[in-house]
RNA sequence: CGGGGCGUAGCGCAACUUGGCUAGCGCGCUUGGUUUGGGACCAAGAGGCUGAAGGUUCAAAUCCUUUCGCCCCGACCA
């Protein structure tokens, strides 16, 4: 490509409010234009990555034995009526009204497209197993687009759903994608983990993100330092230490704290680290209340509480519900209902908890003496520095970009649409099947996210738009463009995939621009290979420069690429 | 959905509080000249229905009402 005639229109100036780094670049460097909220145009260098990715993801997909398909985006309302997802998928579904009257919706996900094209052409168990998968875009209202094209109302993703007669067979695509999928994180470059999670509203049991690290990421994962244990900080576990305060019990004492409601306040009035102090919150759980308590410095883990309890449906007390007073509940003559404590609470000397009385807490707690709760569990969120449940060295916790996502689905969607199929003994059965994403629109910012200096983007070699920019620092010199012209061209043939920066432009402005654009390889052409025929070569990544001349340039990118 | 903020040239912003000449500045763009290895300089230009609708007024970017769009924070922790 040359740079004269690239689609190219570097913004130096960006809105004040544009946050990510990602974002920022991706807007400068004209890979992107917004459109609306969430709506985004692709750029022909935005795009050129988007179609690398897009082609190691495909590759890799085929490789396991998927074949592509292309679903409609927009789906009518009564396959969603079907499996009950047009109410239950919420507001964030994209609904329309054709000119009869008719419902549709913008497709933010294919289970029930492609349960209905298998219920209409599988009817036996020697057409199982199989795989499909598509790439295209799909359509979310979310509430809040953000971070650029990371949360967006219009994105593109990968899709593969697998159908199986069996639970084994399920369980071996599931495993087969699961290393896939490593293939292509591995492939775009990205530092990423891959963590146990919870299912969320596509259903199914096993599931396992992808997640790569980064700041902007809305993801809250916990990783262990030392074996490769990683969760999502809702279904991470933590090997509890418990502490025991080295203190003599003191008398209890009820205190006056006057509209003090939250661990901070009470923290503060009293002078009495949040530690020290008790939180008690009471959940309803499937309509019966149970008292949960953790330590004031940590909070609770209402998705491990449902686990425990077995609970189909839990939430917290409202006001309106029964006679506590919210905000100084405490576990002190607390009866009737049942208490669950986190094991770190076991070693509070002289706590401080609710006394069951509006305004007032009790001074002095002490487990044993002024109550006792019916169980201890785990019940807290991580945080930085736990211990890891399986090895006890010290978990990480830090934010990333979901980027792919695999579940199994079982019967969930094929179970209510009737995607039966027969067995060799003549049983009709539900096809049971998996269901795996990749954000691949995404995963262009997230790459940026990960791969940045302050001069502008650094992409790894698979993704890159183009791997070589030629710079010929003066134009309008004859032996330089002479030169430019004729590498361009030799490097085009054997395959290359170059720009060419003919702009009649200074050279700080190409420079900038080279840095900004992140191609892996730059070859400047200036005042040394006019004197003596020296070309440089320089790697974005490293910033290192080599000289050499420039018969032998040739050679050498056979070598370094 | 709750709270806050912003819509003025392609982009980034000023002028609005206290209404009043031709609505400014920077980037980018056009023309000419000088420059030429890290976002050059000088000069001359083009480019606006001040988001939209209504109102107040002799007079509205500016005040009032409505509406649309955009951004930020929050959206169960006691």
């Amino acid at each position: 490509m040359r740079m004269s005639q690239l689609f190219y229109y570097p913004q130096k100036e960006i809105p004040k409010d544009v946050e990510a780094i990602s974002h920022i670049l991706m807007v400068k460097s004209c890979m992107v234009e917004r459109v609306a909220s969430g709506i985004y145009d692709f750029l022909p260098l935005g795009f050129r990555v988007l179609k690398k990715i897009e082609d190691i993801i495909r590759r890799e997909m085929l490789s396991i034995g998927a074949q592509e398909v292309l679903l409609p985006a927009l789906h009518p309302s009564e396959l969603w009526k079907i499996t009950g997802r047009w109410d239950d998928y919420g507001e964030e579904l994209f609904k329309l009204t054709d000119r009869h009257n008719r419902t549709l919706c913008l497709g933010p996900t294919h289970e029930e497209i492609i349960t209905t094209l298998v219920k209409a052409k599988i009817n036996s168990y020697r057409q199982l197993p199989f795989m499909l998968f598509q790439i295209q875009t799909k359509f979310r209202d979310e509430p809040r687009p953000r971070f650029g094209i990371i949360r967006c109302r219009e994105f593109i993703m990968k899709d593969l759903y697998s159908f199986h007669a069996d639970e084994d067979s399920l369980n071996d695509g599931y495993y087969k994608v699961y290393y896939a999928y490593k293939n292509i994180f591995d492939a775009i470059g990205a530092n990423y983990k891959i963590v146990e999670a919870a299912s969320g509203p596509i259903g199914g049991d096993v599931s396992h993100e992808f997640v790569i690290i980064a700041e902007s990421g809305e993801d809250e994962i916990a990783y262990c330092s030392s074996c490769s244990y990683s969760a999502t900080t809702e279904m991470a576990d933590y090997n509890p230490v418990i502490v025991e305060d080295n203190e003599s019990e003191l008398p209890l004492e009820k205190i006056h704290t006057p509209g003090l409601k939250s661990v901070e306040e009470v923290s503060e009035y009293l002078n009495i680290p949040p530690s020290k102090l008790i939180k008690t919150i009471i959940i309803k759980a499937d309509g019966r209340n149970v008292a949960l308590m953790v330590r004031g410095d940590s909070e609770v883990n209402l998705n491990k509480v449902e686990k425990l309890l077995n609970a189909r449906e839990i939430s917290l007390l409202e006001d309106t519900e029964g006679s506590l007073p919210l905000g100084f509940v405490g576990p002190v003559g607390l009866e009737n209902i049942e208490i669950i404590a986190d094991p770190e609470v076991k070693g509070i000397k002289n706590g401080v908890v609710g006394a069951n009385i509006q305004d007032y807490h009790y001074k002095n707690v002490n487990i044993g003496r002024d109550f006792i709760p019916d169980r201890f569990y785990p019940i807290r969120k991580v945080k930085d520095r736990d211990l890891c449940p399986r090895c006890s060295k010290e978990l990480v916790v830090s934010k990333g970009i979901e980027a792919g996502h695999i579940f199994k689905l079982g019967t969930k969607y094929s179970e209510p649409i009737g995607a039966m199929f027969q067995t060799p003994t003549g049983e009709l059965k539900p096809v049971i099947m998996g269901c795996y994403g990749i954000g691949v629109s995404r995963l262009v910012a997230a790459s940026i996210e990960q791969n940045n200096d302050r001069n502008g983007i650094i992409w790894p070699r698979n993704i890159a738009p183009y791997e070589i920019y030629i710079l010929p620092t003066d134009w309008a010199n004859e032996s330089i463009r002479n030169f430019a012209e004729t590498l361009y061209k030799k490097l085009l043939e054997r395959g290359y995939e170059v720009i060419l920066d003919d702009r009649d432009e200074r050279a700080g402005t190409k420079f900038v621009d080279a840095d900004l654009l992140g191609i892996p390889l730059r070859i400047t052409i200036g005042n040394k290979f006019v004197k003596s025929d020296i070309v440089e070569i320089k790697e974005r990544k490293s910033s290192e420069v080599e000289e050499i001349p420039s018969e032998e340039l040739i050679l050498k990118l056979k070598e370094v690429l």
